[in-house]
DNA sequence: GTCAAAATGACAGTATACTGTCATGACGAC
DNA sequence: GTCGTCATGACAGTATACTGTCATTTTGAC
């Protein structure tokens, strides 16, 4: 039998980090469903109309900026055009990867949800002290690359 | 048109706050599949089991406890039974909620993992501030908190 | 210019977790 | 003890994201 490599304090605290991360991945989550339930989207439809409100993206384009499989993102894309939330235009630049971008249908429920999403979040964040939260927002940036560094 | 509410500036912090928690939960995830995956197990196998390493319970108990609904566990459980690293015992006092707890294989299974969750954990921790990852921790609870309380 | 490699979309299948519904067992008010 | 309510398991259906595979398009090495 091999020895037992002990989990230092850090390691302790980390294993803490991760399971409350789950925990808030499924708060945060149904806290969004809660807020586009009423303007006809899902989350997962709004963090694909919200990642080209700036510009207009091929769909591997928009799941690589979300670390998400092309697949993944193009059926929640197909969806917002047959809602007609968002279209496909020809992209002079590739025959196959057509641009996405959301309709004026699809700004519209973006700019509602904007406000449900500040409310939310500044109600929350009201909760916490704020040097704290930066500090978190750093450790989770560090974790982050950390993980990215080694896959 | 009625006034805009503007994010307070704790309120920009929590919802970057919000998509590293994302970011997060899809890399602890898949750090956990590559781990579970020598050992035949999946991440999900892994946290129903290990919620019941201390002691037996039943599949509604472990749901409450994890915060998932009843039909998700009882489904891993089954397939745990199926694999033979957990069993379901008589509940002498409810004749319907049998307790469900690790077999000989499953405790087993899980101190291989246990291996190598401290090398993993050990190693991300390593690059951060302990003190910092603390503070992380203390707000992730505030948050976790916040969200329960405000349903 | 050619050709191999990578990118992209399309299609199929799997895992996870959710909601909804129903029947049955447990529990408390009375 | 009875009855209504809640808890529990079982079953069905849905949403999300994943892997794997294939054909087509683009890109880059030569």
């Amino acid at each position: 039998m091999s020895e037992v490599e002990p989990r230092t304090e850090a390691g302790d605290v980390l294993t803490e980090v991760i399971m409350r991360t789950f925990r808030l991945y499924g708060g945060f989550l149904e806290a969004a469903e809660v807020m586009t339930k009423p303007v006809g989207l899902t989350a997962a439809w709004w963090q694909v109309l919200g990642a080209v409100l700036r510009r207009p993206l091929p769909v591997s384009g928009i799941a690589r900026e979300m670390s998400l499989t092309r697949q993944s993102v193009q059926r929640i894309a197909d969806l917002l055009v047959e809602k007609g939330l968002a279209e496909y235009l020809p992209n002079p630049a590739h025959k196959r990867a057509k641009l996405f971008r959301p309709t004026a249908a699809g700004y519209e429920a973006i700019s509602c949800l904007a406000q449900a999403q500040h409310a939310f979040t500044n109600r929350i964040s009201a909760q916490v002290d704020l040097d704290d939260l930066r500090t978190t927002l750093r450790v989770l940036d560090r974790l982050v690359a950390a993980l990215d560094s080694t896959p």
